[in-house]
DNA sequence: ACCTGAACACCGTTCAAGT
DNA sequence: ACCTGAACACCGTTCAAGT
């Protein structure tokens, strides 16, 4: 922790901005849209918010989207490292249900951010690189977790990709009617991830039932 | 059809757009959202497309915000109107496959609007009574379908508010995905549908599947 | 290289005024 | 009642100029 100026945020005595400008630019944007939702972002804001002219974001990123790309790729590398956390703490077949409850944890923790990550906001076509990377990080713990649950025999022996693909739907469904508080009533955010998982692994069909570790 | 001057959204000789300029403008900013995505509604434009003021737009609805829940609400009823159309389509249990594939149709057709029904542009606290109707309905679809299914022995007897959510948030992250373009490569959006309906029946867990009409 | 300040072309929204 | 046109306070973005 190197000594600083508190207040160097607010005076603009200090001309320039040496040190990390993107990354400050990066992490005031994340905050924003934390507090303000991501209709309240604006760069000439965070600009003034940093201190610094509302153009000099120009040196850093394209234009808005590409900020708002950056914040979505951010975003995933978050989840990732969630749901590997909550993967490792539950070790065994155990760690798939865990993984299922920190994801849907992390959309209702972050749920303006996680909608940067869905929301359209970054074209598909125009998607670079880092995003579809760290997407993919998080995507893949997931086939991992599945693939090795396949080699226990405690997941049926389907195409790792398509399987892994529905229960990224079903958590990401989940996540996003709790977000839009679309759930009906009675219907609690916190009972919901044990339900989803319990159905997930056995269907919603009649008859007895057989979790996965069974 | 009345003799009309073919120009007249063009030339300002007509002063009043005499009519249901309400409906008018829900119509144009559906057609403008499907052509140009949510981001592209301004309605200084609409206004300009319908031969109309910019300010006109404010005698029919309070701002921006409100002709948005317009055409979410809009989107529900249509929704609804074509998850009952394909389960009447196809009588008895298999209409439950034909909705859940009747819903990713819908929003793989209308990724747009579909995305001002889900994407967090109309606040749950200050959502008003008509969208809240519109909502109930099509969910209500889902549960009528679900407890006939239960009638009959076919679906696991749960509380069917919480069964349906759950099957509402499958296809909608599925739909989600969808429309994201999130989707691994070589999982056709054609397929999937039906797969989500085989998954969400039977589970994921290994052993032997039974279909619901089994 | 990095940052600034003025300028441009857009927005949504308000409001007094017209018919 | 319904619509208009000017005006206001905002945007994102560009660009010549500064250090």
């Amino acid at each position: 922790m190197a000594t600083r100026s508190q207040s160097a945020a607010r005076k603009p005595a200090r001309r320039y901005h040496h040190g990390n400008l993107r990354r400050a630019l990066l992490d005031e944007a994340v905050a924003t849209i934390r507090s303000e939702g991501v209709e309240g972002l604006t760069l000439r804001e965070i600009g003034a918010r940093l201190g610094v002219s509302r153009t000099a974001l120009y040196r850093h990123f394209a234009d808005k989207a590409a900020l708002l790309e950056a914040v979505a790729t951010e975003g995933f590398r978050a989840l990732h490292q969630q749901l590997d956390a909550a993967c490792q703490a539950a070790g065994g077949p155990a760690g798939f249900d865990e993984m299922g409850a920190a994801y849907v944890r992390f959309a209702v923790a972050n749920p303006s951010h996680y909608r940067v990550m869905f929301g359209g906001f970054v074209d598909p076509d125009t998607r670079g690189a880092e995003l579809a990377t760290e997407g993919a990080g998080a995507f893949n713990a997931l086939v991992d977790m599945l693939t090795a649950l396949q080699r226990d025999g405690l997941v049926r022996d389907d195409d790792p990709m398509l399987l892994a693909s529905f229960v990224w739907a079903v958590v990401h469904g989940v996540a996003m009617l709790a977000i839009d508080g679309q759930l009906p009533e009675g219907v609690s955010v916190e009972a919901l991830p044990r339900h989803t998982v319990e159905r997930l692994t056995g269907g919603i069909g009649a008859g007895r039932q057989r979790p996965l570790r069974g």
